[in-house]
DNA sequence: ATCAAATAGTTTCATCATCAAAATAATAGC
DNA sequence: GCTATTATTTTGATGATGAAACTATTTGAT
Protein backbone atom coordinates (compact mmCIF):
# COMPACT_ATOMS: atom_id res chain seq x y z
CA UNK A 1 0.00 0.00 0.00
CA UNK A 2 1.51 3.48 -1.08
CA UNK A 3 2.13 5.46 1.98
CA UNK A 4 1.04 8.63 0.87
CA UNK A 5 -1.96 7.82 -0.24
CA UNK A 6 -2.53 5.83 3.07
CA UNK A 7 -1.07 9.05 5.34
CA UNK A 8 -3.49 11.57 2.97
CA UNK A 9 -6.51 9.54 3.43
CA UNK A 10 -5.58 8.52 7.61
CA UNK A 11 -5.14 12.68 8.12
CA UNK A 12 -8.72 13.21 6.35
CA UNK A 13 -10.43 10.58 8.24
CA UNK A 14 -9.38 11.71 11.46
CA UNK A 15 -9.72 15.58 10.59
CA UNK A 16 -13.47 14.43 9.52
CA UNK A 17 -13.61 12.22 12.69
CA UNK A 18 -12.81 15.34 14.50
CA UNK A 19 -15.11 17.47 13.28
CA UNK A 20 -18.26 15.76 13.35
CA UNK A 21 -18.80 16.06 17.51
CA UNK A 22 -17.57 19.22 17.19
CA UNK A 23 -19.61 20.43 14.23
CA UNK A 24 -22.79 18.86 15.55
CA UNK A 25 -22.35 20.59 18.76
CA UNK A 26 -21.87 24.04 17.44
CA UNK A 27 -25.22 23.77 15.33
CA UNK A 28 -26.77 22.40 18.92
CA UNK A 29 -25.59 26.07 20.22
CA UNK A 30 -26.54 27.92 17.53
CA UNK A 31 -30.40 26.62 17.26
CA UNK A 32 -33.09 26.72 19.74
CA UNK A 33 -31.63 23.69 21.61
CA UNK A 34 -29.28 25.44 23.76
CA UNK A 35 -29.35 23.29 27.17
CA UNK A 36 -28.32 19.51 25.91
CA UNK A 37 -25.30 18.27 24.80
CA UNK A 38 -24.38 16.22 21.91
CA UNK A 39 -24.61 13.36 24.10
CA UNK A 40 -27.29 13.77 25.46
CA UNK A 41 -29.15 14.11 22.00
CA UNK A 42 -27.47 10.37 21.13
CA UNK A 43 -29.89 9.07 23.78
CA UNK A 44 -32.66 10.61 22.75
CA UNK A 45 -31.70 9.73 19.04
CA UNK A 46 -31.45 5.97 20.62
CA UNK A 47 -34.66 6.22 22.94
CA UNK A 48 -36.08 7.25 19.44
CA UNK A 49 -39.47 8.11 18.62
CA UNK A 50 -40.89 4.72 17.56
CA UNK A 51 -41.52 2.51 20.37
CA UNK A 52 -40.82 2.37 24.25
CA UNK A 53 -37.59 0.62 24.68
CA UNK A 54 -36.54 -0.11 28.06
CA UNK A 55 -33.38 1.63 30.23
CA UNK A 56 -31.14 -1.25 29.72
CA UNK A 57 -31.94 -2.01 26.17
CA UNK A 58 -31.52 1.97 25.28
CA UNK A 59 -27.86 1.69 27.74
CA UNK A 60 -26.69 -1.30 25.81
CA UNK A 61 -27.35 0.26 22.42
CA UNK A 62 -25.55 3.44 23.63
CA UNK A 63 -22.71 1.34 25.11
CA UNK A 64 -22.80 2.99 28.17
CA UNK A 65 -23.56 1.17 31.77
CA UNK A 66 -27.13 1.58 33.04
CA UNK A 67 -26.22 4.28 36.29
CA UNK A 68 -24.71 6.51 33.31
CA UNK A 69 -28.00 6.47 31.37
CA UNK A 70 -30.14 6.55 34.84
CA UNK A 71 -28.65 10.01 35.17
CA UNK A 72 -28.69 11.46 31.71
CA UNK A 73 -32.49 10.29 32.18
CA UNK A 74 -32.56 12.25 35.27
CA UNK A 75 -31.57 15.67 33.08
CA UNK A 76 -33.53 14.66 30.06
CA UNK A 77 -36.83 14.37 32.51
CA UNK A 78 -35.50 17.58 34.14
CA UNK A 79 -35.08 19.63 30.71
CA UNK A 80 -38.59 17.97 29.49
CA UNK A 81 -37.06 16.48 26.53
CA UNK A 82 -37.93 12.44 27.95
CA UNK A 83 -40.70 11.03 29.43
CA UNK A 84 -40.06 7.47 32.17
CA UNK A 85 -43.10 5.20 32.11
CA UNK A 86 -43.45 2.07 33.95
CA UNK A 87 -44.17 -1.17 32.74
CA UNK A 88 -47.42 -2.11 33.59
CA UNK A 89 -46.77 -6.41 33.16
CA UNK A 90 -43.58 -6.31 34.98
CA UNK A 91 -42.83 -3.07 37.52
CA UNK A 92 -39.34 -3.45 37.60
CA UNK A 93 -38.86 -2.23 33.78
CA UNK A 94 -38.59 1.40 32.85
CA UNK A 95 -39.43 2.46 29.68
CA UNK A 96 -38.26 5.57 27.99
CA UNK A 97 -40.14 7.59 26.08
CA UNK A 98 -39.64 11.59 24.49
CA UNK A 99 -41.96 14.46 24.67
CA UNK A 100 -42.72 16.63 21.82
CA UNK A 101 -39.76 18.38 22.46
CA UNK A 102 -37.51 15.32 22.59
CA UNK A 103 -39.90 14.68 18.94
CA UNK A 104 -38.39 17.93 17.63
CA UNK A 105 -34.76 17.14 18.30
CA UNK A 106 -34.67 13.48 17.31
CA UNK A 107 -36.19 15.05 13.89
CA UNK A 108 -33.82 17.58 13.65
CA UNK A 109 -30.80 15.47 14.59
CA UNK A 110 -31.92 13.00 11.65
CA UNK A 111 -32.10 15.74 9.23
CA UNK A 112 -28.47 16.95 10.44
CA UNK A 113 -27.12 12.89 9.48
CA UNK A 114 -29.15 13.08 6.51
CA UNK A 115 -27.87 16.15 4.60
CA UNK A 116 -24.28 15.01 6.21
CA UNK A 117 -24.62 11.91 4.33
CA UNK A 118 -26.00 13.64 1.17
CA UNK A 119 -22.47 15.16 1.40
CA UNK A 120 -20.97 13.06 1.63
CA UNK A 121 -22.23 10.75 -1.29
CA UNK A 122 -22.69 13.88 -3.30
CA UNK A 123 -22.92 12.92 -7.15
CA UNK A 124 -22.40 9.32 -6.83
CA UNK A 125 -23.68 6.76 -8.64
CA UNK A 126 -25.11 3.46 -7.03
CA UNK A 127 -21.68 1.54 -7.91
CA UNK A 128 -19.88 4.19 -6.03
CA UNK A 129 -22.26 4.05 -2.90
CA UNK A 130 -21.64 0.25 -3.17
CA UNK A 131 -17.64 0.83 -2.93
CA UNK A 132 -18.44 3.26 -0.37
CA UNK A 133 -20.17 0.65 1.83
CA UNK A 134 -17.33 -1.71 1.09
CA UNK A 135 -14.82 0.40 2.71
CA UNK A 136 -16.52 1.13 5.43
CA UNK A 137 -17.40 -2.70 5.96
CA UNK A 138 -13.85 -3.12 5.74
CA UNK A 139 -13.32 -1.10 8.60
CA UNK A 140 -16.25 -2.28 10.75
CA UNK A 141 -14.49 -5.51 10.36
CA UNK A 142 -11.14 -4.21 11.42
CA UNK A 143 -12.72 -2.39 14.37
CA UNK A 144 -15.05 -5.40 15.42
CA UNK A 145 -13.11 -8.53 14.73
CA UNK A 146 -9.48 -7.98 15.79
CA UNK A 147 -8.74 -11.59 15.74
CA UNK A 148 -9.35 -11.80 11.93
CA UNK A 149 -6.37 -8.82 10.98
CA UNK A 150 -3.75 -10.59 9.12
CA UNK A 151 -1.21 -8.02 10.13
CA UNK A 152 -0.65 -6.18 13.73
CA UNK B 1 -31.59 9.99 -3.22
CA UNK B 2 -32.35 6.83 -2.19
CA UNK B 3 -33.21 6.74 1.17
CA UNK B 4 -32.99 3.29 1.77
CA UNK B 5 -28.90 4.22 0.47
CA UNK B 6 -28.30 6.72 2.60
CA UNK B 7 -30.13 5.16 5.83
CA UNK B 8 -27.67 1.85 5.36
CA UNK B 9 -24.37 4.24 4.48
CA UNK B 10 -25.58 6.36 7.84
CA UNK B 11 -25.84 3.09 10.37
CA UNK B 12 -22.45 1.81 9.10
CA UNK B 13 -20.68 5.28 9.20
CA UNK B 14 -22.69 5.88 12.82
CA UNK B 15 -21.60 2.55 14.02
CA UNK B 16 -17.51 2.92 12.83
CA UNK B 17 -17.33 6.54 13.93
CA UNK B 18 -18.42 4.62 17.73
CA UNK B 19 -16.18 1.90 17.39
CA UNK B 20 -13.00 3.55 16.57
CA UNK B 21 -12.29 4.85 20.01
CA UNK B 22 -13.95 2.54 22.21
CA UNK B 23 -11.47 0.22 20.25
CA UNK B 24 -8.46 2.13 20.25
CA UNK B 25 -9.02 2.60 24.46
CA UNK B 26 -9.91 -1.35 24.41
CA UNK B 27 -6.40 -2.06 22.68
CA UNK B 28 -4.64 0.23 25.11
CA UNK B 29 -5.98 -1.55 27.97
CA UNK B 30 -4.66 -4.96 26.36
CA UNK B 31 -1.14 -3.61 25.60
CA UNK B 32 1.83 -2.59 27.79
CA UNK B 33 0.54 0.88 28.56
CA UNK B 34 -2.58 0.60 30.66
CA UNK B 35 -1.89 3.90 33.10
CA UNK B 36 -2.77 6.05 29.83
CA UNK B 37 -6.20 7.54 28.31
CA UNK B 38 -7.00 7.49 24.11
CA UNK B 39 -6.83 11.40 24.73
CA UNK B 40 -3.93 11.12 25.77
CA UNK B 41 -2.67 9.19 23.38
CA UNK B 42 -3.81 11.63 21.31
CA UNK B 43 -2.20 14.53 22.88
CA UNK B 44 0.99 12.29 22.64
CA UNK B 45 0.44 11.50 19.15
CA UNK B 46 0.24 15.69 18.64
CA UNK B 47 3.31 17.03 20.35
CA UNK B 48 4.94 14.23 17.72
CA UNK B 49 8.73 12.86 17.65
CA UNK B 50 9.86 15.32 15.40
CA UNK B 51 10.17 19.03 16.87
CA UNK B 52 9.19 20.66 20.06
CA UNK B 53 6.20 22.57 19.44
CA UNK B 54 4.70 24.90 22.08
CA UNK B 55 1.78 24.07 24.86
CA UNK B 56 -0.39 26.92 22.82
CA UNK B 57 0.38 24.89 19.17
CA UNK B 58 -0.54 21.78 20.18
CA UNK B 59 -3.40 22.85 22.35
CA UNK B 60 -4.57 24.73 18.79
CA UNK B 61 -3.89 21.30 17.27
CA UNK B 62 -6.09 19.58 19.24
CA UNK B 63 -8.85 22.02 19.99
CA UNK B 64 -8.98 22.09 23.46
CA UNK B 65 -7.86 25.32 25.77
CA UNK B 66 -4.25 25.95 27.08
CA UNK B 67 -5.25 25.06 30.02
CA UNK B 68 -6.77 21.48 29.43
CA UNK B 69 -3.76 20.86 27.99
CA UNK B 70 -1.84 22.09 30.88
CA UNK B 71 -3.11 19.10 32.74
CA UNK B 72 -3.10 16.88 30.90
CA UNK B 73 0.48 17.57 29.99
CA UNK B 74 1.35 17.56 34.14
CA UNK B 75 -0.44 14.04 33.81
CA UNK B 76 1.90 13.05 30.41
CA UNK B 77 5.03 13.95 32.68
CA UNK B 78 4.44 12.34 36.14
CA UNK B 79 3.51 9.11 34.14
CA UNK B 80 6.72 9.34 31.89
CA UNK B 81 6.00 10.04 28.40
CA UNK B 82 5.95 13.84 28.27
CA UNK B 83 9.05 16.31 29.07
CA UNK B 84 8.56 19.78 28.90
CA UNK B 85 11.21 22.17 27.62
CA UNK B 86 11.37 25.62 28.79
CA UNK B 87 12.38 27.77 25.41
CA UNK B 88 16.03 29.65 25.85
CA UNK B 89 14.77 32.26 23.24
CA UNK B 90 11.26 33.41 25.22
CA UNK B 91 10.89 32.26 28.11
CA UNK B 92 7.62 32.41 28.15
CA UNK B 93 6.92 29.53 25.82
CA UNK B 94 7.29 25.74 27.02
CA UNK B 95 8.02 23.57 24.33
CA UNK B 96 6.95 19.75 24.72
CA UNK B 97 8.90 16.38 23.76
CA UNK B 98 8.08 12.83 24.00
CA UNK B 99 10.71 10.20 26.26
CA UNK B 100 11.88 7.48 25.01
CA UNK B 101 8.08 5.82 26.29
CA UNK B 102 6.45 8.30 24.57
CA UNK B 103 7.76 7.81 21.21
CA UNK B 104 6.89 4.05 21.86
CA UNK B 105 3.38 5.26 21.94
CA UNK B 106 3.57 7.10 19.19
CA UNK B 107 4.48 4.76 17.51
CA UNK B 108 2.44 2.15 18.22
CA UNK B 109 -0.95 4.55 17.49
CA UNK B 110 0.45 5.66 14.35
CA UNK B 111 0.91 1.57 13.84
CA UNK B 112 -2.84 1.46 14.53
CA UNK B 113 -3.74 4.08 12.16
CA UNK B 114 -1.95 2.38 9.46
CA UNK B 115 -3.54 -0.79 10.19
CA UNK B 116 -6.82 0.64 10.14
CA UNK B 117 -6.57 2.47 7.43
CA UNK B 118 -4.81 -0.42 5.46
CA UNK B 119 -8.22 -2.76 5.96
CA UNK B 120 -10.34 0.52 4.68
CA UNK B 121 -8.78 0.54 1.79
CA UNK B 122 -8.51 -2.97 1.27
CA UNK B 123 -8.16 -3.96 -2.71
CA UNK B 124 -8.74 -1.04 -3.93
CA UNK B 125 -7.11 0.36 -6.75
CA UNK B 126 -5.52 4.07 -7.60
CA UNK B 127 -9.21 5.14 -8.98
CA UNK B 128 -11.21 3.66 -5.63
CA UNK B 129 -9.06 5.09 -3.40
CA UNK B 130 -9.40 8.45 -5.22
CA UNK B 131 -13.11 8.44 -5.08
CA UNK B 132 -13.21 7.64 -1.28
CA UNK B 133 -10.74 10.68 -0.83
CA UNK B 134 -13.51 12.42 -2.40
CA UNK B 135 -16.01 10.86 -0.40
CA UNK B 136 -14.53 12.37 2.59
CA UNK B 137 -13.04 15.61 1.16
CA UNK B 138 -17.31 16.30 0.25
CA UNK B 139 -17.77 15.09 4.03
CA UNK B 140 -15.33 17.56 5.20
CA UNK B 141 -16.86 20.69 3.30
CA UNK B 142 -19.94 20.03 4.61
CA UNK B 143 -18.55 20.31 8.05
CA UNK B 144 -16.06 22.71 7.85
CA UNK B 145 -17.97 25.36 5.38
CA UNK B 146 -21.51 25.00 6.89
CA UNK B 147 -22.28 28.04 4.71
CA UNK B 148 -22.05 26.26 1.38
CA UNK B 149 -24.85 24.12 2.56
CA UNK B 150 -27.43 24.14 -0.27
CA UNK B 151 -30.10 22.36 1.66
CA UNK B 152 -30.65 22.47 5.57
C1' DA C 1 -46.85 -20.26 49.66
C1' DT C 2 -42.22 -19.09 50.80
C1' DC C 3 -37.81 -17.63 50.25
C1' DA C 4 -33.48 -17.48 47.63
C1' DA C 5 -31.71 -16.09 43.29
C1' DA C 6 -32.01 -13.33 39.38
C1' DT C 7 -33.13 -9.10 37.10
C1' DA C 8 -33.87 -3.87 36.27
C1' DG C 9 -32.94 0.25 37.73
C1' DT C 10 -30.90 3.76 40.90
C1' DT C 11 -27.54 5.72 44.03
C1' DT C 12 -23.03 6.70 45.57
C1' DC C 13 -18.42 7.66 45.00
C1' DA C 14 -14.50 8.41 42.28
C1' DT C 15 -12.13 9.85 38.03
C1' DC C 16 -11.30 12.23 33.63
C1' DA C 17 -11.86 15.84 30.30
C1' DT C 18 -13.11 20.12 29.77
C1' DC C 19 -13.78 25.38 29.91
C1' DA C 20 -13.75 30.23 31.58
C1' DA C 21 -11.61 33.40 34.05
C1' DA C 22 -8.13 34.91 37.24
C1' DA C 23 -3.30 34.75 38.26
C1' DT C 24 1.66 34.53 37.09
C1' DA C 25 5.73 35.14 34.34
C1' DA C 26 8.16 37.02 30.55
C1' DT C 27 8.73 40.09 26.69
C1' DA C 28 7.93 44.11 23.62
C1' DG C 29 6.97 48.79 22.61
C1' DC C 30 6.93 53.29 23.60
C1' DG D 1 11.19 52.07 33.02
C1' DC D 2 6.39 51.32 32.70
C1' DT D 3 2.42 49.41 30.27
C1' DA D 4 0.39 46.35 27.24
C1' DT D 5 0.70 41.97 25.25
C1' DT D 6 1.61 37.15 25.17
C1' DA D 7 2.24 32.25 27.02
C1' DT D 8 1.26 29.38 30.43
C1' DT D 9 -0.68 27.81 34.78
C1' DT D 10 -4.02 27.75 38.44
C1' DT D 11 -8.60 27.68 40.23
C1' DG D 12 -13.24 26.49 40.45
C1' DA D 13 -16.96 24.51 38.16
C1' DT D 14 -19.47 21.07 35.17
C1' DG D 15 -20.62 16.89 32.38
C1' DA D 16 -19.79 12.07 31.22
C1' DT D 17 -18.49 7.97 32.82
C1' DG D 18 -17.91 3.32 35.34
C1' DA D 19 -17.86 0.15 39.37
C1' DA D 20 -20.05 -1.41 43.07
C1' DA D 21 -23.50 -1.19 46.58
C1' DC D 22 -28.33 -0.85 47.12
C1' DT D 23 -33.60 -1.15 46.27
C1' DA D 24 -37.58 -3.03 44.17
C1' DT D 25 -39.64 -6.59 41.72
C1' DT D 26 -40.19 -11.04 39.71
C1' DT D 27 -39.06 -15.94 39.05
C1' DG D 28 -38.29 -20.52 40.30
C1' DA D 29 -37.54 -24.34 43.24
C1' DT D 30 -39.10 -26.68 46.87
Amino acid sequence: MDAAKTTRINDLLTTVYNDILRVEERELKKSRFKDISIKEVHAIDAITMYEHKTTSQVARQLKITPGTLTTMVNHLVRKGYVVRLRSDDDRRFVRLGLTRRGRLIFRAHESFHRHMIQSFLQDMDDDQVQLIEKALLNLQAFLEYPETRTDK
